[in-house]
DNA sequence: CTGAAAGCGCTTACAG
DNA sequence: CTGAAAGCGCTTACAG
């Protein structure tokens, strides 16, 4: 590849006046800019970002660290953030964690050793001595959907408390008191946040929540199908199931439709809902009851941010509401 | 943050043996090394990716320009690329074009000038002449899923014609000979291959395909749900109905299940089949027919051609065979 | 085994 | 308005 050198020497002029131009200054008389371009062009000449980036002028790049791209709602907050980002002229680099803690480090590593401007991330567990290093070492770091503790950065994040508030308030009033909760895994911070908003909600019709009525699974489709089948042998079923997420969702339908029982017990036996809509949900009969976060407006928020502090202006966490859509797997019995 | 210089000064040692060190080179001595890693470690150093990535050695990083990340097929081969990469030592970047020629070539130029290794790209259009002059230019660039006309790079893609035939086989056997297809954008390489294949197959059983069965979506969701309306309008609804992609797929049933006459025509009035399999297609009812890419291989093989080509290896275009998933949409009328 | 020095491709004060 | 020169952080022949 041509660099700079060799368009100056084509040019004859010095290699300054070529970055002048190419980087349109100025002060640069309209003939040494015809000169440089016609040399630039002939060359194919295309700038190297790594000298560029090595001056000092900032790569125009930021990291992103998912817990896990394959999950549709990390796909399109990626996709939020992307397109944040390349309106404002940065590059987007995005790793995935895959829930692995030494695979996010490796990211976060990764990223920081190639200097990207700020980075986003979405912490596969509640703790990473890494991310508070990166933090406290003045990196231009954002959290985005998930808590980390001790991590000296703001956050970004969805509210499910109202949502969640509305959704109990309905199925209680239609008559559905025993309610059950699908959590998520103990080391994402939402987890806690989402069984919390439950208990609370519930606790405001005088209603608790007992251990046997939480089953824990990780967020991925495969223990929506195990927590099912365990509900199911254990003969524990509640009335409403409340499911953290929507992956999981679809592995407690997928179990449902072939429990040993013919035919569907929803919605007459048990009232479903996820947090997290998924676009099938729409399609699946019965439709899915969902909490939908507000994923477009968290990714652009997140980079907002990014870009503020890289500007050196202050910044404070955001929490931002979720919005409840009723459907038909929470409607009441017909009887 | 702190540079060679820095851990060179409080080591006292000079910069070349701070560089010997950290890039765990043999011939050092252990006192040096000791004094080394200590003063890495007291200056909390981690090395300048830019720096080193200048001096020539490569940058370790490979780029990934897909049409659409938001279509689960891609988000998944993004996740294998990915896999592959690490796996190597290797960063990927991904760039989404989002179905935008303009916005392909932004990421293909932007990760050039990065100074990727590599680069793999699913052409959102048939022709950009960016990527030709890439190719030309000697730059490494493996084609994915996509043909693109004049570029000179090894094209890694799926086969769906076995497929295809022994669906149409299956189809035709059963009694539905009256098959309509709905189409890819003419835009997409693959749409074509995948519409000829039909054709092949029908012509086999001395079928044909008139143009009044086929109908073009753009790979979107609202596609598939604007030409079943028009399918339905036209009343023109064949027996059997190939859909070229799983998002459209979703539009179609979408569609179908809001239909004006009162229940699903599926799967006794419409043989429904989809090429690529989503997920989904097993939790709706009728589960849906599909042709199932080699989604992951076809990611680790792009990627393992790239390391060849970076290698200086000879490399060819690869075919991978698709697989054909029977399911309740394409079942036989009752009757 | 270790150090001094050159150089990767760029940008930007500093002169003129 | 233009050029010569320094320097960003690293690696690697070249000496010793």
């Amino acid at each position: 590849m041509a660099t700079l050198k060799d368009v100056a020497r084509t040019a004859g002029v010095s290699v300054a006046s070529v970055s002048r131009v190419l980087s349109n200054q100025p002060q640069v008389s309209d003939a040494l800019r015809e000169k440089v371009l016609a040399a630039a062009a002939h060359h194919s000449f295309r700038p190297n970002a790594v000298g560029r980036a090595l001056r000092g002028t900032g790569t125009r790049t930021i990291g992103l660290v998912v817990s896990d791209l394959l999950n549709p709602f990390f796909t399109e907050l990626a996709r939020a953030v992307e397109d944040a980002a390349r309106e404002a002229g940065y590059l987007m680099i995005v790793g995935n964690a895959d829930e692995r803690p030494e695979q996010q480090d490796l990211y976060v590593r990764t990223l920081l050793e190639r200097q990207v401007d700020g980075l986003i991330v979405v912490p596969t567990v509640e703790t990473s001595p890494l991310l508070r290093e990166a933090a406290d070492l003045e990196q231009h770091l954002v959290l985005l959907d998930r808590p980390a503790s001790e991590v000296h950065a703001p956050l970004v994040s969805s509210d499910t408390s109202d949502a969640v508030s509305q959704l109990v308030d309905y199925l209680v009033t239609t008559g559905r008191q025993n309610i059950g909760v699908l959590a998520g895994p103990q080391y994402a911070g939402t987890a806690h946040q989402r069984l919390e908003a439950v208990r609370e909600a519930l606790a405001r019709h005088g209603l608790d929540l007992p251990a046997e009525r939480v089953w824990v699974g990780d967020y991925k489709r495969d223990s929506g199908r195990a927590q099912t089948r365990r509900m199911l042998d254990e003969r524990t079923t509640p009335e409403a199931l409340l499911v953290s997420n929507g992956r999981m969702a679809l592995g407690v339908l997928d179990t449902l439709s072939h429990a040993p029982v013919e035919g569907s017990p929803l919605p007459g036996d048990l009232a479903l809902a996820a947090i997290d809509d998924l676009d099938v949900f729409t399609l699946l009969r019965p439709s899915v009851t969902a909490i939908a976060q507000p994923t477009r407006e968290l990714g652009r928020r997140a980079f907002g941010l990014l870009l503020d502090r890289i500007a050196g202006k202050p910044v404070e966490s955001v929490r931002i509401p979720c919005t409840l859509h009723l459907r038909e797997s929470t409607e009441p019995r017909r009887v």
